[in-house]
DNA sequence: GTCTATACTTTGATAGAC
DNA sequence: GTCTATCAAAGTATAGAC
């Protein structure tokens, strides 16, 4: 792995558990091995060009492994339980550290920087695309398979900060359940309509 | 407003706003017009106790406001639909600022200060048992109450963070729509079982 | 109790030797 | 490209006059 991968992965991680303000530069480059002068070899503008690419590299690393528990299953609706009781066990296993990767960032980058914002908007977006694609394909009409997307991505996130802050895989079974029944009833109004 | 007053509230909304680690004490201080010293005086323990006082004051403050607008339709769903339409509004309005007061902070502190981290789970443990008590009210077991109340908590949560990074309100509906369609089928199971 | 000045640390960022 | 030394600014925290 070569230099600027290791910085990347290091803000990354330290990022995804830590948050944007509560990682330092010089953290990064320890915990990364590189020396300090690197970052700016590397990502000329600093901060904000290293976490947008740190960012882009969680999201896409996170969609696939998402991607990989849903399909997976032989069953689309079993592949969505299984996000929810894998990400369980990640953050049982982690003592509720490893949950979404880019969450606190996009949280705290939202009012206060705009070009970081729009990374994490279309990190969101390619989400919410990625799962609202795999409800079309099982039969919703675009619309619906949108909307469910949504709520899909949205229970994860809000699960994840219950569960972090409580310390209980609870919120993550207990938000899931709502979803899947919804895109369950979403698949059965659809096979009434047009059954295939 | 006395000064402790003010301090706290100024904290409040700028750790709202901007988080943890991006809000600073002398930003506080003057938002709030005290002297930087009394930051110190009123908070000996420093940045964390005037934090847990902020995290306090905000959470009781949203739950009050939550239960006053489900508390003011007549109905119980109605009441519901009306917190994620009026969180929508709110966002709109305050240009994707004013969303959960201590979402961003919770994640931010969930892996780095155990102190804040149980504070804020105590805030999300009231948040929950007001949800749940109410939909006990209405006929559900204590049990399905309770994971109903996390999961319209987690509905709100991440579609927050999603309605903030996209700065839209899409997530919003699209989160509360299966929540609130898993009480209305809970509620009819429980009128089947035992109609009051 | 109020307020100012300051100490100490860490931050993001830069310059320049190698 | 690698690495070190250093800068100016901002962070938390403290001391002490009033």
């Amino acid at each position: 792995m070569d230099t600027r991968e290791r910085i990347v992965n290091a803000a990354a991680d330290l990022m995804g558990r830590h948050g944007y303000t509560g990682t330092g530069l010089k953290q990064i480059a320890a915990e990364s091995g590189a020396p300090f002068g690197s970052i700016y070899h590397f990502f000329p503008d600093g901060k904000t060009e290293l976490t947008a690419a740190a960012l882009r590299w969680s999201g896409e690393g996170y969609q696939l492994l998402v991607e990989g528990v849903i399909d997976g299953e032989a069953d689309l609706l079993d592949g969505l339980r299984a996000c929810f009781e894998g990400a369980a066990e990640v953050l049982i296993a982690s003592d509720y550290a490893d949950a979404c990767p880019i969450e606190t960032v996009a949280l705290e980058v939202a009012s206060t920087d705009e070009t970081l914002r729009l990374v994490t908007a279309e990190i969101f977006a390619n989400w919410i695309e990625s799962a609202a694609s795999r409800f079309e394909a099982a039969g919703l009409d675009h619309d619906e398979a949108r909307h469910l997307g949504i709520a899909f991505i949205s229970a994860l996130e809000g699960a994840f900060v219950l569960s972090r802050a409580l310390k209980s895989p609870e919120p993550m079974y207990a938000a899931g359940r709502p979803v899947v029944d919804a895109i369950v009833a979403a698949l059965a109004r659809a096979d009434r309509r047009g059954p295939s």
